[in-house]
DNA sequence: GAGTGACTTTGACTTAAGTCAATCTGAAAA
DNA sequence: TTTTCAGATTGACTTAAGTCAAAGTCACTC
């Protein structure tokens, strides 16, 4: 595996080469296949990760089996890291447990694991990486923030909400265009609700020539609707 | 006011009383009354609350004028820290808002504000304080994140975990009393409803016997149907 | 190029929850 | 004690979203 990725990753941007390294050496690279879980919510925390490549979501399963999906997580990025700061004592003993599944969303995806040992050793060197690690957990935070917001404003404004996102994260500021990263199943979840949902709501935007939708490609033909239906 | 308040803020645990005043002495008490705005999250961020006396609601307002209740805060904790954390050069330019609206709930509520700038100058000399800063915004995601798979549950399940999690919280075991800590429809829109529909809910789980509600007291009759509810 | 299987869409129906308007309650004020 | 008023409840109704079952689409494999 190439280790310059590690230097992508926010969280270790303060580093030099040989802390890097040490990292590396200590770490553990782990492969999935799309749809295996890389941690249950009711398994004992041992670390966190970061990805390589692929994707991941995190998700919370509701007891009559409906998932609602938090998060998604792309390269450079961690995930699972918080619990390292709740309960110190119980995550040295692994008598704490993730806070939720995580499961690969693509073939061949690659994630590091960092242990939670290793990572203690690296903080204790590094005080600086705590603050990292605050600005990480604060854009989590505010992201939540939101999503508890538009998840419970129906399943239009989630979805308006979704795409406007999108097409601002994708900068074609002309073509108005998005490549969706998800399958519409875990758009479902993520926006709150379920697969049959979804689907009537993009026709509902696809007749009024809001969006044309064809596989994973959206065009956004009428953004100011979409922004409309946000407001209200 | 009682400095001594200071030293139950978890945040604060670590540092002696020399720094604990100087805290003090750069900090300002605010005073609210029920129903008062502390913040809107349109306005520039300039620091964080402690919570001394009374309590606070944090929410967000959605475009049709509903509110969205995220955290309840009570003597002692923060609100509004994590932003600290996302852009410092921002923040010092006050170029950046609150990431939600806060309300005082109660007459007489006082609030210490610490500006940026002087938790800025803490960090410095107490490195330690960043520690305890994740540890609180770790718990703060893990209750996100619980909370967000309840309030897309449906009603019933959403008020059958609070009810079971303020009877946890209160301790009295054998009693299986609850002293509703906020209104009812601060309840109502924490759990991502609105007042009839909980007034309808609190109703149907009193038909059934499993609780019985005078005013802000609930008396829990059949623990285990709201764990049935729960779980499914 | 037919066949398999995962993902997606559609239709008909049920159910949960929101809306609007009226009424009730109980604590504080006069 | 009566008045007042915010908070809470109720009823009748509408609407959004979930359920179930069937059929369609599309990309792979054989």
């Amino acid at each position: 595996m190439d280790k310059s990725i590690l230097k992508k990753v926010n969280l270790f941007s303060d580093l030099n080469d040989d802390e890097l390294e040490k990292i590396y050496s200590h770490s553990t690279i782990k492969k999935f296949n799309k749809g295996e879980m890389i941690f249950f919510e009711t398994e004992p925390y041992n670390g966190f990760y970061i990805v390589i490549e692929g994707s991941v979501k995190i998700f919370k399963i509701s007891k009559d089996g409906r998932e609602h999906v938090i998060h998604f997580i792309f390269p450079t990025n961690t995930f699972a890291e918080a619990p390292l700061f709740e309960q110190y004592d119980k995550i040295i003993r692994e008598e704490f447990t993730y806070p939720a599944n995580s499961m690969a969303l693509e073939d061949d995806t690659k994630l590091i694991l960092i242990r939670s040992d290793v990572f203690y050793g690296i903080l204790e060197k590094n005080k600086n990486i705590s603050l990292k690690m605050l600005s990480g957990l604060s854009k989590k935070l505010r992201h939540l923030n939101n999503h508890i917001d538009s998840i419970s404003q129906g399943v239009s404004k989630g979805l308006a909400i979704y795409l406007l996102k999108e097409l601002e994260k994708s900068g074609n500021k002309d073509k108005n265009i998005i490549e969706l990263q998800i399958s519409k199943h875990d758009l479902a979840s993520y926006i709150g609700t379920i697969d049959e949902t979804l689907s009537r709501c993009l026709k509902k935007f696809q007749e009024n020539k809001v969006i044309s939708v064809k596989g994973k490609t959206i065009h956004i033909l009428q953004k100011s609707v979409l922004e409309k239906t946000v407001k209200l």
